[in-house]
DNA sequence: AATATTTTTTGAACTCGTTCAAAAAAGTTC
DNA sequence: GAACTTTTTTGAACGAGTTCAAAAAATATT
């Protein structure tokens, strides 16, 4: 579970073919047989190539579940754009975008508790703050910042430059809560959700109060906090 | 990584005190070694005991690291008694708490990631909502409430009930940070606890304030959706 | 085309968590 | 104290992730 070795890049047309067909095998098993039933050998056989052969392109199990998330949040991402052109408001927008969200996740519901499992810790590249992950990472809040973006609401400079990434730290949460979720339909979710956005939406209103200007302040201090972590992070990894 | 085999329990004399030894063999390598090194085999051979026979008092490798959480609480527990007897404003309280903890858990920080990570898996008798855990997290919480007895502060008691549970998982978060701050003297998670201790004294005054009160009610209905889940993961467990 | 180099592929081996049947030891019953 | 039952202990085995030296195939060089 230690392995960062970086997969190796391919150098050839077949080392290509065999790494994507490496992969595309095994992202149909993990979706089909689920996380555990999905071993590499089993993947090595179904694509009809050697157990080594598979490490040679990807260095660890974990490598493989990294271009899983990717395709989920790809997902996602073009479910979502129809819905920022349609809605306005912000809090329409994030209820839409937070319920895609869970829409997208939802058939990989039984194994997201092992993926968060080894996305948890602070060396995997997996970790959502690692280096390795940068790149979804950064897509998925800029898909908060389009959310953001274009909304007539009147939100302070400062709270408003660190609302995607609020945004997506809530959007964290929500998907945590879901993983614990076994209601029916994921309905406890879906209700969550709903409170939350509204919930979020008169807090943000609140904050922009001139009022609140101190306390503001303060807390957005916190999340600049917070970032320097992710970046301090980013260089360790 | 799936067992959730109960350990048994001894009935023996001579079975009490090889248990006994497994455990303080394995909580000193895990302590001096780290998680990784500290393989079941090792942990065995150590105790001058067969492989075979520390599977039988600990159905898993996990079973051996939640004993490591008891010993954590309980540190930080009694740390903490005399600062409550000290400190009487929930704020300096508060504050105490929170340093003697990352004080406490600071020996174990560079495995610190790899027991949250098992601890990250809805599935995994660690997770911190699951049934096996709930002793210590009750006795976690209960800390918390000792925290806000006695408390002269006003608070409305809608919000003074779901307190302790609002900073148990505030201090989760603490620890969340801490495990990913690579810091000198982890400078950083003691800056960030002076600053959101500040902060949440100052939300818990804003929230108390009457005006608050919609907005409050919908927070706490949150909540109790959260506890919700929680007794619903411990039942599945 | 022959040779040298690089890349791909293999298969065996190693480690570690876990399981299990059966031997050894301890405890119980008469 | 002998016969039994229960508990403890062992050691071998299995499955999974991972590593690695060396064979095979592809590519580059002369």
């Amino acid at each position: 579970m230690k392995s960062s070795k970086k997969t190796n890049t391919t150098k050839t047309v077949k080392g290509e073919q065999t790494k994507a067909l490496i992969l595309s095998t095994a992202l149909e098993m993990l979706h089909e047989r689920g996380y555990e039933a999905t071993t590499m050998r089993a993947i090595a056989e179904q694509a009809g190539v050697s157990l080594g052969n598979a490490y040679h392109y990807f260095g660890s199990k974990d490598h493989l579940i990294q271009a899983f998330y990717h395709r989920i949040h790809e997902d996602h991402l073009q479910a979502s754009l129809p819905a920022l052109e349609k809605e306005s408001s912000l809090k329409a927008r994030l209820l839409a975008v937070m319920r895609l969200k869970i829409e997208t996740l939802e058939p990989y519901h039984e194994f997201a508790g092992v993926l968060f499992q080894t996305a948890a810790d602070p060396h995997s590249p997996l970790n959502p703050f690692a280096h390795a992950s940068a790149p979804v990472r950064r897509d998925s809040v800029k898909l908060f910042e389009q959310l953001v973006e274009q909304t007539k609401a009147r939100i302070p400079n400062d709270l408003r430059a660190e609302l995607p990434y609020l945004l997506w730290l809530y959007h964290m949460g929500i998907v945590l809560f879901w993983i614990h979720d076994s209601s029916r339909q994921r309905a406890r979710t879906y209700r969550l959700i709903d409170q939350t956005v509204d919930l979020l939406d008169k807090l943000i209103s609140l904050a922009s109060n001139p009022l609140m200007r101190p306390v503001r302040k303060r807390a957005l201090k916190l999340v600049e906090e917070l970032r320097d972590l992710e970046t301090e992070e980013a260089q360790a990894n």
